[in-house]
DNA sequence: CTCTATCCGTCCGATTATCGGACAAAAGAA
DNA sequence: TTCTTTTGTCCGATAATCGGACGGATAGAG
């Protein structure tokens, strides 16, 4: 039972959105069953097997005792991403430059154009790159309560942020993440207006983090610059007094570049 | 005109792979019209644009002004495959040491599941991050000609290798590339039981790599681990002399860790 | 050891999703 | 302008796909 409302357009190939979901399934899993790849993408265990075998005997995936995993083979579509879009490899050239300058970790992420909930990074520079991090290119994080997401958020246009908040559920990771959608909005009214958002712990405790917008020609906002930094080391005011100059200037700098 | 073999299967998807083929078709460039993906990709116009405009509201690609282009909406799929599976984010950790501990370049890579002729990298070390890179995670590479694609391609059975070679066009990339099947044939098996592979030049002029194979409990080879210098900077026998039994050590940290 | 609950592979009829040739309009290029 | 290429769309025929159902296999519980 998919949506309800995807019907009746005669152009849209359902075979091909089955397979796309049950790849989406293995997001976070390590192997799956037929059967539950059946249960988490909502097919019935004949479809699941179909995509799943067809899916294997394309090269991405791969089975072992009933288990079914994802092979590298799905890598290239998204290193072909990241080279052929400029705003994605210049972005991590930004990222890196700016890495340096402030000794912070910075990142470029963009709203998932199917899902305003979620930001996706693009580019990601790490301050101490000795540390295994939990994040990369292509994790995802809840966009109310980071500051990329609050920026990317803050830019769409009122009728289809309405629409996004009269459905989502924003879950709260720690005590001072935002989950009214009133204070929300209200939120993302102050950050339309200065163009920046500043983040204190909402994510997880002990996280400031601090996010620009990048936009082209147009105005349209493609994504949001930030930086990330560990609340007991730099201020608030800190922040935006000395981050911010160096943030905006390398935003400049990418949008300047796309 | 797809293969022409893969009929006769009751539980393949068809239009899966279509849709897939055309995603495919993305690799390497950066939008393409409908007629182009179409030409691309085998189909007829109507087909490839039904795939086209799935992936749009799926929200896979994009579209302005009548060009295509990929969304990063495909990141996370790979980001999950790298995350989710052992050898993947342990090879990372472990390119990550090695490359502190030579202060060289060290990638992993594996064979392409559904094309042994190439390779894709699944972890990347850079010696000098501030390079941007013309490779990384995803990046694919001729096999015949690379240290890693030689000590997967060693790793075959005799008969998916012949069978591969058979219908293989060993594209030369430089004037020392190995492009007759029999000769490479001769180096495989040498490889093979050396279980190391060096290859200078074969790839481009100027570079000298090192691989060693990584396998798992049964002896499989899962991927390679490699070393990549320039060919003026360390001679053939400073490589073996010096850089294998770090290799080696560096592979033997990897197998017990997966 | 038996019973039970899954899971898996497969079959097959019904349906419907999909295919692709064709046409007309639109957009460019010459 | 004229010619070429591209695009969106229609539609009948076809074949691909769906999914309920069955039987065997497996594993864990009692």
């Amino acid at each position: 039972m998919p949506a309800a409302s995807e019907a009746a357009d005669p152009n849209f190939m359902l075979s091909l959105a089955r397979g796309l979901g049950v790849l989406r399934v293995f997001e976070g899993r390590s192997s799956l069953s037929i059967a539950e790849a059946a249960r988490f993408s909502g097919l019935n265990r004949p479809s699941a097997s179909r995509c799943l075998h067809t899916l294997m005997r394309l090269g991405y995936v791969r089975e072992h005792g009933g288990r079914y995993s994802l092979t590298p083979k799905l890598l290239p579509l998204a290193a072909g991403f990241l080279t052929s879009t400029p705003l994605a490899s210049v972005s991590q050239a930004v990222a890196n430059g700016l890495r340096d300058r402030l000794q912070e970790t910075v990142s470029v992420g963009a709203l998932d154009p199917s899902d305003p909930g979620r930001i996706i990074y693009i580019a990601r520079a790490e301050r101490n790159q000795v540390i295994a991090a939990p994040l990369m290119v292509g994790s995802t994080l809840p966009s109310h309560c980071t500051s990329m997401g609050r920026v990317l958020l803050a830019s769409m246009t009122n009728g289809a942020r309405e629409q996004w908040l009269s459905g989502a559920v924003l879950e709260s990771r720690t005590e001072r993440t935002i989950t009214s959608p009133d204070a929300l909005r209200g939120e993302l009214c102050a950050v339309a207006e200065q163009r920046w958002s500043l983040v204190e712990e909402e994510l997880e405790i002990g996280l400031r983090s601090l996010a620009v917008p990048i936009r082209d020609r147009d105005g349209t906002t493609l994504a949001a610059l930030n930086v990330a930094t560990f609340s007991d080391a730099h201020s608030r005011e800190h922040l935006i007094d000395r981050y911010l100059p160096d943030l905006r200037a390398a935003a400049g700098q990418l949008e300047r570049a796309i």
